[in-house]
RNA sequence: CGGGGUGUCGUAUACCGGUAGUACGUCUGCUUUGGGAGCAGAUAGACGGAGUUCAAUUCUCCGCACCCCGACCA
């Protein structure tokens, strides 16, 4: 894409009431739009990388045999009165309308998800069975916060399984729990496994995914050297620089991190309220049990940011920017850079490459600054010693290591074919 | 929901009980073109309501919005 084509601007400067810093930069460089507290749109560049995200999520539930499908967003009432969600979840959005009917705003899927397995897995040839969707959730917050870490709107992937047996539920619990940490490590992130309070439905055990950012909303305690980790909510007497119990070879650290995924046992709770039945071998009606597994994928843009942007801007995993090469003419003005740029532009994208193209009559400056801003991983900088030598500057916008490379080079190294 | 704070051009800010100023942006013209460049001109603003006052953007109250701490958090 041209960003002379790009809608969105940069702005130098953050709104003054947003402290959080994932706000800030998706801000000044056009990623979101704040609409209200806790609630944002996601424009060009917001969009793009979201999607990113979001196709990381759904390779790896698609690998462990989950089924895509998308639900409802807009409830009926009766499923959740059912369950007893209507009166118990405080944060679900109640909806009245002309018609005196009432709807909620979906919070999370069980409700809906239940009968649709229901209605497709009467019987124990039917099970296991994960479905998932990646979606909007809505959630009334006392209190939004943290820019798109905690809205009342977000994106969330939520997978649900029912299987036959607890054994069944807890192999597919480590299968599930493997992917998820694929996720996060392709998003550049390191995740911890905590084990935490099964919330007020839910008298089992379940399991957080915790990123360490000093943006996040819970303190965990982990071990140095092995994977133990502990959210202090659950933590007991454990504290701060006791020795591990896990390992035995180190001692517990405590940190701030944020929830970027979760598991939970559900048991029968919800094929019970919902009547959800399936036959056995014997042609006995039982109650699947059910799990749920969220990952939120908003948030987990929020995190990225939090974890790797500088002082300069943003920083993208390549996995997840919104486009993997930003090539800079330097020369706006030369018109012997404006042809080799844009025939660079044309070979990249000729040949699938997503490059964010500055072709802006602007000096190159501003235009550094914004491609610092906005984060994509590699910037390619036309400049003189392009026109003259054949040699374009090559910037890592992590590192900020710079090479010197022919167009050969780079058309290889960033493209599946070569010239 | 309890506590605290903040509302001024599109954005960030300044001042002030008496004509609201600056920077960035945007528009026009010229210059410039490897780290947010320069000159000249233009554009555009006091969250809403009530009260105090000769006079309110400024003080008081109510409302609304937003932020922060706490509580909450499938």
């Amino acid at each position: 894409m041209k960003q002379s084509h790009l809608f969105t601007k940069t702005r130098r400067e953050a709104p003054r009431d947003e402290l959080a810093k994932n706000a800030q930069l998706l801000i000044r460089a056009g990623y979101v739009h704040k609409e209200m507290a806790g609630v944002y749109s996601y424009l060009s560049l917001g969009a793009l990388t979201l999607k990113n995200i979001e196709d990381i999520v759904r390779k790896e539930m698609n690998a462990i045999g989950g089924q895509e499908i998308r639900m409802a967003t807009l409830h009926p009432s009766e499923p959740w009165k059912q369950t007893g969600g209507w009166d118990q979840v405080d944060v679900l959005f109640k909806i009245d309308s002309r018609t005196e009917k009432e709807y909620a705003l979906g919070q999370s899927e069980e409700e809906i998800v239940t009968p649709i397995a229901s209605e497709y897995a009467p019987s124990y040839k039917d099970l296991p069975l994960s479905i998932y969707q990646i979606g909007q959730k809505y959630r009334d917050e006392l209190r939004a916060k943290s820019g798109i870490m905690r809205g009342r709107e977000f994106g969330m992937k939520d997978m649900y399984s029912f299987h036959t047996t607890q054994e069944d539920f807890e192999r597919f619990y480590e299968i599930v729990k493997q992917a998820y940490l694929r996720i996060y490590s392709q998003c550049g992130l390191v995740a911890k496994v905590t084990e935490a309070s099964g919330g007020s439905f839910s008298q089992k055990i379940s399991y957080e995914f915790m990123v360490l950012t000093d943006a996040g909303e819970d303190t965990i305690l982990y071990c140095t050297e092995c994977d133990y980790c502990v959210n202090v909510e659950v933590a007991g007497e454990t504290k701060e620089g006791d020795t591990c119990s896990k390992c035995g070879n180190s001692t517990l650290q405590s940190g701030v991190a944020s929830e970027v995924g979760n598991v939970f046992d559900l048991g029968t709770r919800y094929p019970k309220a919902l009547g959800f039945t399936y036959k056995d071998e014997e042609g006995n009606e039982q109650y699947p049990i059910m799990g749920c597994y969220g990952l939120g994928t908003s948030r987990l843009m929020g995190v990225i940011v939090e974890a790797l942007a500088d002082e300069k801007g943003i920083v993208w995993p390549a996995s997840v920017a919104p486009f993997t090469l930003h090539l800079v003419n330097a020369m706006a003005s030369d018109e012997q850079a404006v042809m080799y740029a844009d025939e660079l532009y044309n070979l990249f994208t000729s040949r699938n490459t997503a490059v964010l193209y500055d072709d802006r009559d602007a000096r190159a400056g501003e235009k550094f600054a914004d491609s610092d801003l906005i984060g994509i991983p590699y910037r390619i900088v036309v400049g003189k010693e392009a026109l003259a030598g054949n040699s374009l500057e090559l910037v890592n916008r992590a590192t900020g290591e710079v090479e010197r490379l022919t167009k050969e080079e780079l058309l290889q190294r960033f493209t599946s074919q070569s010239v």
